[in-house]
DNA sequence: AATGAATGAGGCTTCATTCAT
DNA sequence: AATGAATGAAGCCTCATTCAT
């Protein structure tokens, strides 16, 4: 029985390599099927249509990535070094899984049927995090500050991100210096929050 | 005499419009000449084949962009507040020219053929900017880490624009705030230069 | 039952009149889907694509006349009476069947794809039933001679055939006359098989 | 102005590169005008259409051939001689001219619109010459037999240049080779002429 | 659970040709 | 003598999807 299931995965794979690598408009249907080695009639077996594929592949995403950072907050630690470790988890998640990273927070929408609302809520959790963090480590600003601060770390992590993946950084520079410098920034934008 | 080369420029505007709005494979020549009233073959008249439409589309953004930062740095100012201005011409770039921006700095590359080297260096420049300037406001630091400096001052604001088009931001989020807020970010960001 | 791979077999026979009849450019899988009355789409759930449907023409071809002169070969009789009938029966070949003719001897090979080494094998294999039977004719030669004959024979067969089916021949001309005396001339030609 | 006509003779001879290469389908007017280095537009001044253009090649390679006929007619020699000359110039003649060869008698006439008919009376002289020629070294036969035997010896001569320039001839041959056995057979020919 | 056949729309691109200049 | 702009038709091929089996 270990191939239960097994065809769904591989076309979830195909699907996601296709993506990235060749776009909306190039991840067809009868590529994904031609890799997998099955008729593109069967993808419809599992899957309604092209768009709910790509769904399915943003929601595993998201999960992947808010499991990678709820592993990092059961971590009982100082509040600064778990901000800095959850920086850390986020920028190596997308290294780590550059396809689901640009397919989440970097896909255009537009030739997509709409992701579905209630699935964003999941989304927004890992927002959440960070400014629970924050709020934590400055317990002098407003929950709003808080979340306002969270989306500009959230911003600056995912521009290092996006652009290391995109191939629009200077290829000379070493990828664990930009980690730290990045890391290291986020942490300096802290002193922002609520400051007269 | 208005409408000298006007149907090359209306193929510019609408590939742009499409390009942005539904990706590489939703841009195509057929509804491009739809929309601006020709046929498909006119477009060949203009431009070699899709490919090269898009580079041309990339170099304008290029050379706009480039533009509204040369006119910032040529206004005579305190070295910081010009530190702050450059930010928001740049993240004022992005926001009045979404879709200049999104080509420029999101796009995947991949489905397309390889931008000409040759055209990279004028993206190249205005990187520099930031760097140049970075070094001037900390000569304490070597020029290679004002260049990393640079590059992560670049992706936050990269990173801001980037989630706030994609419409990743929660909406609730005010814009001018979110502006002055990156600012004040980046302004944090030079602290952490050549510090021991 | 009888509709069994008919339209497969439609397409090749469209695709036959069509490319004698106008060439390897006028031979579309449009006009093709046309005159079968499918979509052009449909032609590719059979072939791969234009060339490897010409390609299957080819093979059809060469098989059907490697048929024919291995059963002329099969029937018993004496040597230059069966060097007659199979120079007969290349003939004849040619004009029941122009079309393979056409495609399999004459259709220029540079616009299409190459066609596969290994199927140029069964094309050679027809000059060689011509190579044994001279050899058998005339002991006192060489093998090689014996080919450069056949080629010679081959030669003047495919001349006849090829100035009849492209009408560059008097139209006043008898075609069994044509015939006979065509025999009759690569029987003449056996008598410079390695004469000193 | 030795410029004097310079374009058309460059457009013919494009052209003539192009349709043996490529076949009708694969001349362009297109191609022709960007290989020479002028527009499309520019070549309806000289010609009125692709059909007209391909009409003058034809023309101009019959010309050629009968001029290196004329030439080897007007050489005093004896009778057998002359006609294997008359051989030997035309199987060069198709060897070192492939594409007006090709073009003349091997392209398929049906997508062209019809070459016009009196200019079919120029091709029509080339196998008289081989007629008179067999007439005269064999005085015996009638004009009609003369007629048939030069048809079939033209068959000959063509299937040897047709196998060779399509490259449906093994490789291994040697050229001159086969030249000369084609010239021994088509002597060999001459016998059946008018046999009882 | 999976397939094979089919479709209609649309993808990029090139064609021969015309017309105004 | 030559061009630049434009067109309508057609080129090959791939797409997402459906339906009967």
């Amino acid at each position: 029985m270990a191939k239960f299931n097994n065809l769904r995965q591989q076309i979830l794979d195909e699907a996601r390599h296709l993506l990235v690598g060749e776009g909306y408009g190039g991840m067809s249907m009868r590529k994904i099927a031609h890799r997998v080695g099955c008729t593109p009639t069967s993808i419809y077996i599992y899957f309604q249509n092209k768009d709910q594929l790509i769904h399915t592949l943003i929601e595993e995403g998201m999960d992947n990535l808010h499991q990678d950072m709820m592993i990092c907050q059961s971590v009982e630690q100082e509040p600064l070094r778990q901000f800095e470790n959850l920086c850390r988890i986020f920028l190596e998640f997308g290294f780590a899984n550059p396809e689901y990273y640009l397919i989440m927070f970097q896909m255009p929408t537009e030739p997509m049927s709409p992701y579905p609302i209630e699935k964003y809520r999941k989304a927004r959790r890992n927002l959440k995090e960070f400014a629970t963090l924050i709020f934590e480590l400055r317990g002098d600003c407003s929950e709003e500050d808080a979340l306002l601060a969270a989306t500009s770390v959230w911003a600056l992590l995912h521009g290092s991100t996006s652009l290391f993946l995109t191939q629009r950084i200077d290829t000379s520079i070493d990828r664990e210096n930009f980690i730290s410098l990045t890391i290291n920034s986020a942490v300096s934008m802290l002193d922002i929050v609520s400051k007269p």
